[in-house]
DNA sequence: GCAGTTAGTTTACATCATTCACCAATGTGA
DNA sequence: TCACATTGGTGAATGATGTAAACTAACTGC
């Protein structure tokens, strides 16, 4: 958040500017607005006249600040992205606390984290990582900064992975063992982070993403209840086998086993 | 969609009512032609209005067949949950057609028949399959028809999913290894569908469809466009995991090994 | 032929995003 | 200090939306 509302200030001696007191205060004012309609009415109640309405004002008055709805939305999600990101560092950050830098907790932990903040805020995660809307994509077509978000947040997972491999490397599948097509593909992703490790390591992390992915969204979605109401112990056995795909030992906890 | 439309004819010699003349294939019109918008111009081109043009109609009218747009969504939705299980059941059927009935081919042509469908109708699958619209489950509180014809989609599945199992059965999660709470869930599941197979192979089922979910909608969506651009092979190696999970051999095409 | 139903229409209303013209404060340079 | 430009708004207008109500033309069965 604050990085974004300071993004335009100087050094700190200065006098802000008025564009500095005023203008960059209300943009986060503004986004926080639309996240708390977001979230209270849902994403189809996310109107610009809304939003004016909650804050005291008049809805043209928005394009001040943004170039239209689907560019706010845009930085909306942006700011989520920076906070789930921020929200897993934390829960690693306390993970490694509480274990001594245990490296199973710690990834452990981030993955419970994204779970229980993408069933706690889930329109936010419709918006983030559901169906996207075309007009969006559309209008974001330059700037995009709701990729780099994005990064910042698959970053956190990667930088968490990275650690895992460079300290507790495990058995990944051989280069020669990967399809042509992927293996370059998985250069080229490779070589995008900077990062040094097999490309072996590299599809495994994506092949983990993928799961984690589709059990949370799965759930987030409700599509799951034609079969279950609760899916926590498949949460935790897709956790259990993750870590055994990494060589580490997890077994979920058995409530009534 | 013959089902749905017939839905009030009477016996074949009767002469038919006005309401089954006209009104019975005016439905169906206006589904196809909603469906075709939404193909066109994506989902937030999907309006009353925008069908009743194209039709030749005024807005107002469409509620003689409709009770509000959200309902004549979700009688879009149901009618694609219902095409995309023929489409499934069809390809089991060609399958099993040039392999003389082999279980591993009418699965995994299951499989890729469901990717291929997904990723040739991103914008229907996006209705299916992604964020759910709070509006619409609103609507559809009563007659729920989606939940029908959903269910009729996965019981593609399940039905193949219990053919495998009835007749090549595989090692499954014993019950007492199967969390209490889940296993209570499973059995109502199992119970619903009035099948007959142990608690351990409903696991695998479910097992089975969130990761065949994961992959198809992480690819579907653009969501793996941070590092691929072609999932396909990831998309090979996760059938091959699953076709071993049952028992099955099945070895991903290999272009560029 | 008449009553009732069916499938539309027109009209109307509230809401939406967006654009434009305008205005009041504020800051700035001379 | 005065003139002027910039900033952050307002209000009205446009054209789109979902939906409700009243109305109408055609068709049906008796």
């Amino acid at each position: 958040m604050a990085q974004l509302a300071s993004g335009h200030a100087g050094q700190p001696g200065e006098a802000p500017s008025r564009r500095d007191r005023v203008r960059a205060a209300t943009t986060d004012e503004i986004k926080l607005t639309a996240r708390r309609i977001l979230v209270a009415d849902g994403p189809d109640a996310l109107s610009l006249r809304a939003i004016a309405r909650e804050m005291g004002m008049t809805a043209p008055a928005l394009y001040r600040y943004f170039g239209s709805r689907e560019d706010l939305i845009g930085h909306v999600i942006a700011d989520i992205f920076t906070e789930i990101a921020g929200d897993i560092q934390a829960a690693i950050g306390r993970a490694a606390a509480t274990s001594g830098g245990d490296m199973t907790h710690k990834l452990v932990a981030a993955c419970h984290e994204f779970r229980r903040w993408s069933l706690d805020h889930r329109p936010e995660f419709g918006l983030l990582f559901g169906s996207p809307l075309p007009d969006l994509e559309a209008a974001l077509d330059g700037d995009d900064v709701i990729a780099a978000c994005a990064m910042k947040f698959a970053s956190t997972f990667f930088t968490l992975f990275l650690d895992l491999w460079q300290h507790h490397p495990f058995p990944v599948r051989p280069d020669s063992e990967i399809d042509q097509g992927l293996r370059d593909q998985l250069a080229r992703y490779r070589d995008s982070l900077g990062a040094e490790l097999p490309l072996g390591a590299v599809f495994t992390f994506l092949w983990c993403w993928v799961r984690l992915y589709g059990m949370v969204s799965l759930e987030v979605f409700g599509h799951l209840h034609f079969a279950l109401d609760d899916a926590a112990p498949m949460f935790e056995y897709t956790l259990s086998e993750l870590a055994a795909m990494v060589g580490l030992p997890y077994l979920p906890p058995a409530p009534g086993a």
